[in-house]
DNA sequence: CTTGACCCCGTACTAGGGTACGGGGTGTAT
DNA sequence: ATACACCCCGTACCCTAGTACGGGGTCAAG
């Protein structure tokens, strides 16, 4: 197949709006496709999952700034591996303690469910916000 | 010792400007407090916690308004505490799948590190925009 | 009892991340 | 060859989450 998708197709089936993947190419956080057919832009399928990934990662409280360094971290220029496994590294690091973070959270809602179904009386025994302080 | 802030010590303490504190009293994501000495606030320590909850949970993804409704889950309401544990198992849920996207994104982050300490060849295996494709 | 550091409140401004709009061009199906 | 859905670009506008500012009040030390 490989499909080639105008910006309305491909807005569609990453479930955004025309305007942000113009927004995107703007800012240059998406790279101007280089195929075009006549003055449209034409994109290969793979645009798809870039911005799937863009979406999925600020949810995850990536900025878009830090979203492109991830996304430079695609790009085939061998010259600088070295360079890029450090960038790797110390993603990793960054996305390693959100899911410390997120865990920490995690246990403490869990806390609250198990403490609410066993008695109201119990639930106080946690607080959310409590959480990074090692109460809880 | 169970201290009492000013506005000042707690934005110091909590590593936040004035301005922060006073604008998510506005918009009601904090409780002024019920203390005062003459004008001022007065604000029992516990507030730091709180602050610092805000602030990491901001890290993670969620906006003021998630994260008020995860400050809601700490009110001693002992009438609902049925509902707050539909509540707090929603957002367990929304936590469990950021730590789901997480763990994609570092196991690519990962083979990016490790393929690029193989031999730049490699490198090209591995893409993070395609991690949420199961191509990764 | 004054001075300096801090607080009050309201309003205005900013940056990030889009969204909407409007006037015009284009590709394809009929 | 014409209609209609879709694309182009630029500009303006919007929301969220703050940050700055300015005029005035207040506590505590000297």
């Amino acid at each position: 197949m490989n499909e080639s998708l105008t910006i309305g197709k491909l807005a569609d089936a990453a479930l955004v709006n025309v305007e942000t993947i113009r927004f995107y190419e703007r800012i240059g956080l998406l790279r101007r496709p280089t195929q075009k057919k006549g003055a449209f832009r034409v994109y290969p399928a793979q645009y798809i999952s870039v911005i799937v990934f863009i979406k999925k990662a600020q949810e995850l409280g990536f900025t878009l700034k830090e979203i492109a360094e991830l996304l430079k971290l695609d790009s085939n220029t061998r010259a600088t591996c070295a360079h890029i496994s450090k960038k790797a590294q110390g993603k990793l690091e960054q996305v390693q303690e959100k899911i410390q973070s997120l865990k920490v959270i995690e246990k403490a809602l869990k806390k609250i469910v198990t403490a609410c179904e066993i008695g109201p009386e119990e639930k106080a025994c946690c607080r959310v916000s409590d959480c990074f302080e090692g109460k809880c």
